[in-house]
DNA sequence: CAATATACCTGGATGC
DNA sequence: TGCATCCAGGTATATT
């Protein structure tokens, strides 16, 4: 469940209930995800601590406990946090169980294990979260997501736009569904090389982004194969997408049948009438 | 260095 | 029904 909204339906959900909740065990399962379950940092710094509150960078939930200890996850393509009553049996592909006061347990599936769990330290949680806020891109619903700032990042930069929102390092939180979305809201062919695009396009960009973001966010996030929010719940935001998994079906724009292609090995849609293939054509010679 | 390809996994959909 | 194949929201690493 993976892109910034999701991510951030997860957050809201844990916020609602973790702060001030007492780490009192954990469960581990046996298998690896993105790295090594870090079971000992796990029991030495988690465990027995309170939760301070809960925040995200990019499309990783920091999880501060009051002794300044972090948890970092990352929900990869198929993680899910979920808050249970510790009757509920464990299900399968559970691989992060925290349990917490009144019977509750914070529990993590992945059945792709693509997902990831750090710990950092109190003594440590400075350094390492400075470093790892430097590699992530600027926040598309922050202060930095400015018109101004996407020109000059885009500059000399000929990938196509789509796999250019798409990069973590450049703009964090935004994946391939948003991608979509976002390029068909402001009208721009997703393999216009990001350098080209004119002032006035990337103005779209950033209008276009911060809406589909906070739309996505009030109808709990997208739920394509399996995403849910921290109560099981599903969320909407499916049902308002434009382009992404419509290919042959009417622009609810235009009505021109919807298009599928591969960039940089990402289903890629959008509506060919509008959003015209002709400033690319400058490209092609 | 910029851009693309590949690898990491399981499960659901599709086709024979 | 069974089996093979393809595809999926991400990202780190390798390769041109």
């Amino acid at each position: 469940m993976p892109e910034l909204p999701e991510v951030e339906v997860t957050r809201l959900g844990l916020l609602a209930q973790l702060p001030a909740q007492q780490v009192t065990g954990v469960w581990c399962s046996k298998y690896q995800l993105r790295s090594a379950i870090p079971r000992c940092e796990l029991r030495a710094h988690i465990v027995g601590q309170r939760v301070l509150t809960v925040d995200r960078r990019a499309k990783y939930l920091l999880i501060r406990l009051e002794s300044g200890a972090v948890l970092v996850v990352h929900l990869g393509m198929t993680g899910k946090l979920s808050l249970v009553d510790e009757q509920i049996p464990r299900h399968k592909h559970d691989h992060l169980v925290l349990n917490l006061e009144h019977g509750q347990q914070l529990r993590f599936n992945d059945s792709r294990r693509f997902g990831a769990l750090v710990v950092w330290s109190a003594a440590e949680a400075r350094d390492r979260e400075v470093e790892f806020s430097r590699a992530q891109g600027i926040e598309p619903l922050g202060p930095e997501f400015t018109t101004e700032t996407l020109i000059r990042l885009a500059r000399q930069r000929k990938i196509p736009v789509k796999s250019w929102l798409m990069q973590g390092s450049v703009i964090a939180g935004i994946g391939n569904i948003y991608a979509n979305e976002i390029l068909f809201a402001a009208h721009i062919h997703p393999l216009l090389p990001a350098n080209l695009l004119l002032p006035a396009q990337w103005q779209g960009v950033v209008q276009a982004t911060r809406a589909i973001l906070h739309q996505a966010i009030a109808a709990g996030g997208s739920t394509i194969a399996d995403f849910l929010g921290t109560n099981g719940h599903p969320g909407y935001f499916q049902l308002q997408l434009k382009v992404y998994g419509r290919e042959g079906q009417g622009c609810q724009v235009c009505g021109a049948p919807i298009e599928k292609t591969v960039v940089a090995g990402r289903s890629t849609f959008y509506c060919p009438a509008c959003q015209s293939a002709k400033e690319t054509v400058q490209l092609a010679k």
